[in-house]
DNA sequence: CGTTACGTTGAAAGGGTTCAATCCCTGTGG
DNA sequence: CCACAGGGATTGAACCCTTTCAACGTAACG
């Protein structure tokens, strides 16, 4: 039984998903259980969809590898992108409401994810109470995420939200202990043009820019942050420093 | 006690918290309990804050009339306008994951609420297994909404977003049953442009445009809509009769 | 090895901002 | 009741950032 669970990956004691269980202390052999409930599926592979607008609701997603875009269309027929998520993240919340899912996931590079079918996981919040709890707090952290995006288009120019983007994406590298200075990043500039409410070639003229200012390059698929500093002041980040006036 | 709660106003039973009850079939003698653990206080002046930043999460409120604006600031300071609620509408989830309340909501006119303590809502809950749920949709609605705004931030120029919330307010008026061609609108304009992504001045012009073409005035704190159709149109929503390419 | 989609680069145009002056409404105090 | 102050609204003109359009370069895939 465990040796076909590390035929893909450890048991949960060491995924992602932790962070919504974890926190609020739920136990070993709470995880434990939560492990058997766990599907491992071979990986998707690049541009397959995880689930797609319109479809039931029966599950939600831990990424163990690779990167998903979630997006929409709108009215007009315009691609509409809402995010992305990395190795650790949580898809699928969007289906929780209305019992199918509302939006589109597609995988943007071969990734492998741990299924958590909907009902087991429900079955399994009774018996841990603390689970329905996290799962809210895991949707409301979508919440204050969707904010902090709207922030991010009606207050900052393009180069901060470019600058801005790159270093949240680095953060949550560092956040899940991987190299944040210099890592691979599956994600079209027209995706990122698209979620940044700018064109694909602002974003290239800004990363151009960047490069040459040697603050980040991002080409092909690789991400390096030649200075940690600059890309976060650029940001407009606080740096430890600024807003030191008030207090 | 019916008539003490009738001297500010009736029971659940027209009030918009319905919209939270109801639709996934809430009895009638459900929301007589519900009723009974609503307090009504006097109204709130123009000004004054339901709950700030910070403070301890206690109870969501019900809007029954005027208006209330949640706003934040963000880390340089700058106000960040996160939504506009109108009678009918409920406050104070963004209280719900850290137990101290996220935003400022601040009434923007003489303005009146029914108080949901949270701890007599959690007890009642637990009497009625569908309320959890319908707090979940709820918030999952208020996710929707984010991403509107989104979208309307990303997609939108500055004529279609003020046309766009402009009938929005007007639907959400409709919806409730009022009058939606002419009501009363106590946004100031300057915190419309901080909700928009655009200066005052921008929407000033636009305000003044689109008065001139007979589409719409907002002047003062009244609202007339000349033209439904104009409206919907420069907001660029779907007429009834656009979008037949496709189909 | 060609085809297709994405990325880059340039020049021009435009929409929204910025800055500044003025107006208007509301509330306040004499 | 009127005068004054203050915040918001309006209007104009100049500027600037981002978009748009178009051409070309380049990586990925069959």
């Amino acid at each position: 039984m465990n040796e076909v669970k590390s035929a893909f990956n450890a048991s949960c004691l060491n995924c992602g998903l932790q962070k919504i269980c974890f926190p609020t202390g739920l136990l070993k052999a709470d995880i434990d259980r939560l492990d058997d409930i766990v599907e491992r599926k071979s990986p998707l592979k690049k541009n397959q969809h995880l689930y797609e607008t319109g479809q039931k609701f029966n599950a939600i997603f831990a990424i163990r590898a690779g990167a998903v875009k979630l997006y929409s269309y709108s009215d007009s027929g315009e691609e509409i992108v809402h995010g992305f998520y990395l190795p650790g993240d949580v898809v699928g919340f969007d289906g929780l409401i209305e019992n199918t899912y509302l939006y589109n996931a597609v995988a943007l590079d071969s990734t492998s994810v741990c299924t958590l079918p909907y009902d087991q996981l429900s079955d399994l919040s009774l018996k841990i109470p603390n689970l329905n709890k996290q799962i809210m707090s895991v949707m409301s952290k979508k919440l204050q995420d969707g904010q902090l995006h709207s922030e991010l288009l009606i207050k900052r120019n393009a180069d901060q939200r470019v600058a801005q983007f790159i270093w949240n994406m680095a953060e949550r590298y560092k956040n899940r202990g991987y190299a944040y200075d210099e890592f691979r990043l599956s994600i079209l500039h027209r995706d990122v043009a698209l979620y940044l409410g700018l064109t694909p070639e602002t974003v290239s003229r800004i990363l151009a820019k960047f490069n040459s200012d040697g603050i980040v390059s991002w080409k092909k698929k690789e991400v390096i942050i030649y200075s940690e500093n600059k890309l976060k002041a650029v940001a407009g980040i606080s740096n430890g420093e600024v807003c030191k006036e008030v207090g």
